[in-house]
DNA sequence: AAAAAGTGAGTAAACGCTCACTTGTGTGCC
DNA sequence: GGCACACAAGTGAGCGTTTACTCACTTTTT
């Protein structure tokens, strides 16, 4: 009578969420490559063995863990930035949730900004990948004349950067406090740069 | 009389060159850690042990590498910024700068841009690193009432962000042509964030 | 002829992962 | 309810492979 189907989580049932904390806390501090499963064990407080009744290898944990967050922020930004309601509105909707996103799980989060090279390079252009989502609305803004027109894919990256850079140096603690606290001066400056002379 | 002291370039008078080129493609690609000893001599044409008489190991060739990019543009910031003339013209001819740099030698700014991850948070926030420069000159562009006052940390991670993320974009092959070639609208961005509202 | 650069087989260590085994947990049967 | 059973979860010593790096030696440069 200790375990039932939707028992809350008090006690941990398995050793699966204490092996994702882990791995997620020395992939971002050492990186996935640098980061060993027995360093991950250890952490979690397992045997090493234990990663393999829930992942086939350390490669489909970290990818596991990057799509968690990858594919959450597609569908978020899909949904915010294509509802209804002024560009400023619109915006700003996407940048808090985005936040709010970060701020929920800043380690699983913080994981997704440092491995995007190790894995976006591979996810070639998915039609449903956070940028490319952003990039084809703004695009279509563009196309209603709700903004300037301009090459979409530069300002996407331009417009993202304000975010993601944010995120960087957070990460470096050149950022104190919520992710959040920023989200107003976020859009503030992406609406800046759409509307921008 | 096949080498002098100041030789060109048209026959390779070591290896080291060509170790640092393979290197550079290889970091990129794959990672620090994935790229192999064997696969960087492998790729340079020359046998393994070479790589050791310039350098301590695959660690130091790889900051090294690093750094050679760091370095220039920690200076190259601190000049373009502290220079005569308006804010405008100042950032216009650091952002200039800054995308020469990355024309000049794309595959060595590159490997900076996605390794920073793996330098940075040990670069315990240097004097003259790129991002602390930044930082600096705008808190006191804030002080002399050049540009409206903010929180300088937020404020250096939006408009930096407006261009590594363009970077970023670029390694994964979303933005064609030269770098240069958005530095115009790179600066508009920038100073559209700063004079905001 | 001395020094620097280059060679490549060899080494010790570390890695991801396996497997025979033990432990824990929920289920059907009386 | 109690018990045997099936299966999922956890263990950790051990395996094969790969890795960064060394070193005695050869070649090239000055």
């Amino acid at each position: 009578m200790t375990t039932h189907p939707h028992r809350s989580a008090e006690r941990p049932r398995s050793a699966k969420p204490r092996i994702e904390r882990a791995a997620l806390k020395l992939f971002v501090d050492a990186g996935v490559d640098a980061a060993t499963t027995r360093q991950i064990a250890s952490q979690a407080g397992v045997s090493e063995g234990a990663l393999y009744r829930h992942y086939k290898g350390k490669d489909e944990l970290a990818l596991a863990l990057f799509l968690e967050t990858h594919n959450r922020l597609g569908e978020m930004l899909g949904d915010a930035l294509s509802a209804t309601g002024s560009v400023e509105e619109r915006i700003s909707r996407a940048v808090s949730a985005y936040c709010r996103l970060a701020d929920e799980d800043w380690l699983l989060f913080s994981f997704h900004l440092v491995s995007l090279n190790r894995f976006l390079p591979h996810d070639s252009r998915r039609e449903d990948d956070p940028l490319t989502r952003f990039e084809t609305i703004l695009g279509s803004m563009m196309a209603l004349g709700e903004i300037p027109e301009a090459d979409p894919a530069l300002v996407t990256a331009m417009c993202l950067g304000v975010i993601t850079q944010a995120g960087q140096n957070k990460i470096y603690n050149r950022l104190p406090g919520p992710f959040s606290a920023h989200a107003e001066a976020f859009t503030r400056a992406i609406l800046a740069i759409l509307f921008q002379k």
